[in-house]
DNA sequence: GCCAACGTTGGC
DNA sequence: GCCAACGTTGGC
């Protein structure tokens, strides 16, 4: 099992969406970079577990605890002419863009914030996607080791 | 709102 | 294939 982050803007998408939707699940879309895509498409296996965090806020950091549960499928908003991630480009006959499902598994007790996340960041979480310098991408790996660190930190 | 970092686009 | 211009991300 592999784990994860994934960011999101809590203005557009948070917590509170992803616990009223049908069985706290809901399509990752919207995803538009090649290298966020590949992790998606080719890496995600149902069953692995993801960070939510929270970016673009006045207190970045992870916020929940999430679950894949269907693995890799075309974006249809990649086709949708009217949607914010309409991409002209992408063929339906041989899209694109790939979204998969996430399950809330549950809220952390507090928003671990990216302030106590670099804290450790050249012990206990050396290497981690996240912090390093300049990092944009919006799905990032996380080792075994750095998840039981940082939930260890709740 | 600023701006560094980085990805994408398009002319050549 | 190079690279300048431009757009986006995201912390501060």
């Amino acid at each position: 099992m592999q784990y994860w982050l994934m960011k999101s803007e809590p203005s557009t998408f948070g917590l509170k969406q992803l616990a009223a939707a049908p069985r706290r699940t809901t399509g990752w879309d919207g995803v538009r970079n090649y290298q966020a895509r590949n992790m998606m498409r080719d890496e995600m296996k149902k069953g692995d577990q993801a960070f939510l965090y929270y970016s673009s806020t006045e207190e970045p950091g992870i916020a929940g605890l999430m679950r894949i549960v269907k693995t890799a499928y075309p974006d249809p908003t990649a086709f949708d002419r009217k949607d914010h991630h309409y991409d002209p480009k992408s063929d339906p006959e041989n899209p694109t863009w790939f979204m998969v499902d996430v399950q809330l598994e549950r809220a952390l007790k507090r928003i671990i914030t990216l302030e106590e996340l670099r804290a450790h960041e050249n012990r206990e979480l050396k290497g981690m996607a996240l912090l390093r310098r300049g990092n944009r991408l919006s799905i990032t790996p996380v080792s075994a080791a750095h998840w039981k660190f940082i939930l260890a930190l709740e």
